[in-house]
RNA sequence: UCGGGAGUAGCUCAGCUGGUUAGAGCGGGUGACUGUUAAUCACUAGGUCGGGGGUUCGAGUCCCUCCUCCCGAGCCA
C-alpha cells in the first residue's frame, strides 16, 4: 500500500521510477548482498542515516537484516532524484536499486551504487537522532528504539538464547507442555499476584507454571513450559520486570543432583551456542566474552552453609538462616569464574512445595544458579515434596487454601514419585550473556512498576 | 514500600551567593563541498525553565505541594 502523494509536498514523490514495490530486479536482504557482488539488486527498507559531500550522497540503508551504505553520484541519476535524496529525512521508507560493489572502506565489505531511489513515505522528523539520548527518552520511544543496531543485537541474542534453550530441552527428550496464564490462586503464597476479572469471579495471572508442570511430568515424564509470568511486586531494580519470560523444565524421577546436572548442561549449551552464532552481536555490544568462554568448566556446587561461612569470612554480616542480599550474591559470585550452584537453602525461606533434605531436616532440596559478574540468580528450582501428608501440612502451615490445591495434592495420591525441576528467567539470562546493566533492554516491550507504555 | 538524585529548546546538558533580553552542542531548515563513516563549514528558526501555590521590588535559582523519571534496598527469576 502506497501513501497518497501530496503534489505540493516535495520532489520525493516525483522520483519514483519503478511502478511497483515488486521490481524487475531481484529483491534481496542486506544480510545476503555478499552473494550478489556485481549484480543489480533492489533493497527495501528505511533510511538509517545520511551524509552528503557535494556531488554524492551516502545513504545508510537498513532493512532489518543489516545496514549497507548506498552511494548516489550526481551524474548517475536525474537532478530531481539527487535533490530529493539530499533532503530525505531519517527513517523514510525507501526502495533502492543499484549495483553491489565490493568496498574495503565499508564495515560490511560491500556498498550499493544507486541507480534508482523510490520513496514510499517521507518520514516526519525522527526523534531518535544518531546522537546520545537518555534511557527515559529511549524507553518512551521503545517502539522506535527497536530499530537501532544495539537493540537489534540484544533482541537477536534473546531469540538465540530461546532457540538454544528449546533445542536443548527437545534434544534431552523434554516435551513442551505449556501451563495456563489465568490461574485460580497463588502458586506460591508469598509473591504478589496480578488480579483480573474472570467473568463472574477473580482470577490471577500466573507467577510460575510449575504446579501445572508437575501434573504434566506425571503424565509425560519429562516436560517443560515456556511463557510469560507475572509478579505484582513493587520491585524497582535493574533485575526486575512485572512481566517476564521463564522456561521451566520438570521431570519425574529427577532428584536434586540430576536437577543441578540438567541446569548446568542447559546453561552451558546456551552460552556455547550464542558464542558460536552471535559473535558479531556480542562484539557490537562490546561484551567481554572471556567470562562466557569459561562456562565450559564445571560449575561449582556450594552448600548453603558453606556459602554463608564463606560470606562471613569475606566480611558479610549474613547469619545462618538468612537469604542472600544483593551484596551477598555479588560478593559470593565474585569468588568464582563460572556460574555457581548454591544448594540446600533453609526450608523457612523457600516455598511450601520444596522437599526437605532427609539428612538435614531444616534444609530444602533446592538449588539456585547465580550468574557471575554480579548478575545474580538466573535459575531457581529443586526437588518437590512428594509425600501427600507432608505437602498437605505444608500448605496448611503456609495459610494457603487447601481446596485450591486439591488437584495438586492428587498428584501425591495417584502414583507419587520423586521429581523436580527449575525455572530460568530469560531476561536475566539475556542480561548476563549480553553484559547489560539492566533487564529492561532484554525484552521488546518491558513492563515495569512505572512503565506500561508503549 | 523505604532511602538518595534529577526534571531548562526535538535530544544531551550549562546557567555561581535571587538581578535586566535564559545559553551551548547535536538534531531541524537554508547554502557550500566527488569518499563521507555520530562527515565538515557558514547562516538560521526553535523555550509556559515539569504542574500548582508561596516568599520577594524582582524567582530557572529560595520555600511548600503534587507529578514524572533515574539510582539503590527489600522481595524474587
Amino acid at each position: 500500500m502506497r501513501a497518497p502523494v501530496d503534489a505540493s509536498r516535495s520532489d520525493a514523490s516525483r522520483i519514483a521510477s519503478t511502478p511497483s514495490h515488486e521490481c524487475s530486479m531481484p529483491t534481496v536482504h542486506i544480510e545476503d548482498v555478499h552473494r550478489h557482488e556485481g549484480e543489480t539488486v533492489t533493497l527495501r527498507g528505511w533510511l538509517y542515516n545520511r551524509r552528503s559531500s557535494g556531488k554524492l550522497h551516502f545513504l545508510q540503508v537498513r532493512d532489518g537484516s543489516g545496514v549497507i551504505q548506498a552511494v548516489m553520484f550526481k551524474g548517475d541519476v536525474d537532478e530531481a532524484m539527487f535533490d530529493a535524496a539530499r533532503r530525505l529525512p531519517q527513517e523514510s521508507s525507501i526502495i533502492v536499486t543499484g549495483t553491489v560493489k565490493r568496498d574495503e572502506r565499508s564495515p560490511l565489505g560491500y556498498e550499493l551504487g544507486i541507480q534508482t531511489l523510490e520513496v514510499l513515505q517521507e518520514a516526519e522528523e525522527y526523534p531518535i537522532s544518531p546522537k546520545e539520548h537518555g534511557v527515559a527518552f529511549l524507553m518512551e520511544n521503545r517502539h522506535l528504539w527497536m530499530r537501532s543496531r544495539r537493540q537489534h543485537a540484544i533482541l537477536r541474542i534473546r531469540a538465540e538464547i530461546i532457540a538454544a534453550t528449546r533445542d536443548f530441552l527437545d534434544g534431552e527428550g523434554y516435551l513442551l507442555v505449556d501451563a495456563p496464564i489465568f490461574t485460580p490462586a497463588a502458586c506460591e503464597g508469598t509473591t504478589t499476584l496480578f488480579e483480573t476479572q474472570y467473568f463472574s469471579r477473580m482470577a490471577y495471572l500466573t507467577q510460575s507454571g510449575q504446579l501445572y508442570n508437575e501434573a504434566a511430568a506425571m503424565a509425560f515424564g519429562r516436560v517443560y513450559c515456556f511463557g510469560p509470568t507475572f509478579r505484582a511486586e513493587k520491585s524497582k531494580t535493574r533485575r526486575h520486570l512485572t512481566e517476564f519470560w521463564m522456561v521451566e523444565p520438570e521431570a519425574a524421577f529427577l532428584e536434586l543432583d540430576g536437577i543441578m546436572d540438567l541446569a548446568e548442561r542447559m546453561v552451558r549449551s546456551i552460552v556455547e551456542r550464542v558464542l558460536e552464532r552471535r559473535q558479531s552481536e556480542l562484539r557490537l555490544l562490546e561484551r567481554d566474552i572471556a567470562p562466557l568462554e569459561r562456562c565450559t568448566e564445571p560449575f561449582p556446587r556450594v552448600d548453603y552453609a558453606d556459602a554463608v561461612a564463606q560470606l562471613q569470612s569475606l566480611g558479610s554480616d549474613i547469619q545462618y538462616g538468612d537469604d542472600f542480599g544483593a551484596d551477598d550474591e555479588t560478593i559470593l559470585t565474585q569468588q568464582y569464574d563460572t556460574p555457581i550452584l548454591v544448594h540446600r537453602y533453609p526450608r523457612d525461606i523457600k516455598a511450601f512445595y520444596m522437599k526437605g533434605d532427609p539428612e538435614r531436616p531444616d534444609r530444602a532440596l533446592c538449588v539456585d544458579m547465580l550468574a557471575p559478574e554480579g548478575y545474580g540468580e538466573i535459575i531457581g528450582g529443586g526437588q518437590r515434596e512428594d509425600d501427600y501428608q507432608t505437602l498437605h501440612d505444608a500448605i496448611a502451615a503456609h495459610d494457603l487454601p487447601l481446596e485450591a490445591f486439591s488437584w495438586y495434592l492428587d498428584l501425591r495420591r495417584y502414583g507419587s514419585v520423586p521429581h523436580g525441576g527449575f525455572g530460568m528467567g530469560i531476561e536475566r539470562a539475556v542480561a548476563w550473556i549480553c553484559g547489560l546493566h539492566h533487564v529492561r533492554e532484554t525484552i521488546p516491550f518491558p513492563r515495569m512498576l512505572d512503565r506500561i507504555i508503549p
